[in-house]
DNA sequence: CAGAATACCTGCGGGC
DNA sequence: TGCCCGCAGGTATTCT
């Protein structure tokens, strides 16, 4: 569920009340995800102080003296912080108590999501060692872009949503930012100009940043469970908006199915 | 090899 | 009210 936006606001959310927090507890209520939760981490981490938290596309990571924490937030898993002890429901994975009394709780109906853990570096873990640049670098531009996408027949919005391309990117903000840059979705990606490719990279970061702003100023408060670091809601252009008119030509938006996700363009400002 | 389809889950809304 | 269907913000794995 969440993209790179929403994983950003949740560690920014988060990391006041973690960073160089000690361990005392941890809880793991319901250990099925996409993969198991590894239950060494209950014995490892106790006692251990998060040294810090950063993002990598999606995934969080969690670094200690020993390894690290990665935490992937799939299509519906939640993190958020307690000041009490509240009784885990039915979806409530994990409890991670820290000695000042606060606990992180990690909460996924549909697990998707992962919880591991790694004692290498975790750039280097098999999940992480393949991914593209981060779509707000430096890295991420025109001729990247233009460079990787040559004679690939792959859909433009396929192309710009796999991670080895290019992370962080899921289905809302791929529509978007197709729509910004008045690219159709269904663009063959090897066919695109290096002047679509410039005003690609220019709408992902610009698509991006305002979102990453919006979750910024919705979600301030990451305590108690209130003001949940859930997905907040910022305008959308055509994402969800199928058979209302453009925002911008008063067209009427059309959806397709791409690669088994909604896609939703103007057909008259994006073509092909 | 690339590209496409499938699999993993629960919850919700709509149609009947 | 209840059942069935399709759909949901992700991505590893399997297939063709």
């Amino acid at each position: 569920m969440p993209e790179l936006p929403e994983v950003e606001t949740v560690l920014v959310g988060i990391k006041p009340y973690l960073l160089n927090q000690k361990i005392s507890r941890i809880d793991i209520h319901f250990p099925k995800l996409r993969w198991p939760i590894p239950t060494i981490i209950k014995k490892i981490l106790v006692n251990q102080t998060i040294k810090n938290l950063s993002r990598r596309g999606k995934y969080l990571l969690l670094d200690f003296d020993k390894g690290t924490l990665i935490i992937h937030l799939g299509m519906s898993g939640r993190l958020y912080i307690l000041n009490k002890i509240i009784p885990p429901l039915k979806h409530d994975h994990v409890d991670i108590f820290f000695n000042k009394g606060k606990c992180l709780r990690f909460t996924d109906p549909r697990r998707f999501g992962a919880i591991l853990w790694t004692e290498s570096n975790s750039e280097e873990h098999v999940l992480l060692s393949h991914l593209g640049p981060e779509p707000l670098s430096a890295e991420f531009d025109t001729d990247y872009l233009y460079n990787i996408s040559r004679h690939k027949k792959v859909a433009t919005k396929t192309l710009i949503m796999n991670s080895k391309i290019l992370v962080g990117v899921g289905n809302i903000y791929a529509t978007e930012s197709l729509f910004d840059a008045k690219v159709h979705p269904l663009t063959p990606a090897g066919k695109l100009t290096k002047g679509q490719c410039a005003h690609l990279v220019v709408s992902i970061k610009k698509v991006l940043k305002k979102a990453i702003k919006a979750g910024g100023t919705t979600l301030k408060d990451f305590v108690n469970g209130e003001g949940n670091p859930g997905y907040f809601s910022i305008e959308l252009n055509v994402y969800g908006r199928a058979g209302e008119p453009c925002t911008r030509c008063h067209s009427t938006l059309k959806s397709l199915r791409i690669g088994q996700r909604s896609t939703v363009f103007c057909p008259k400002c994006q073509q092909k």
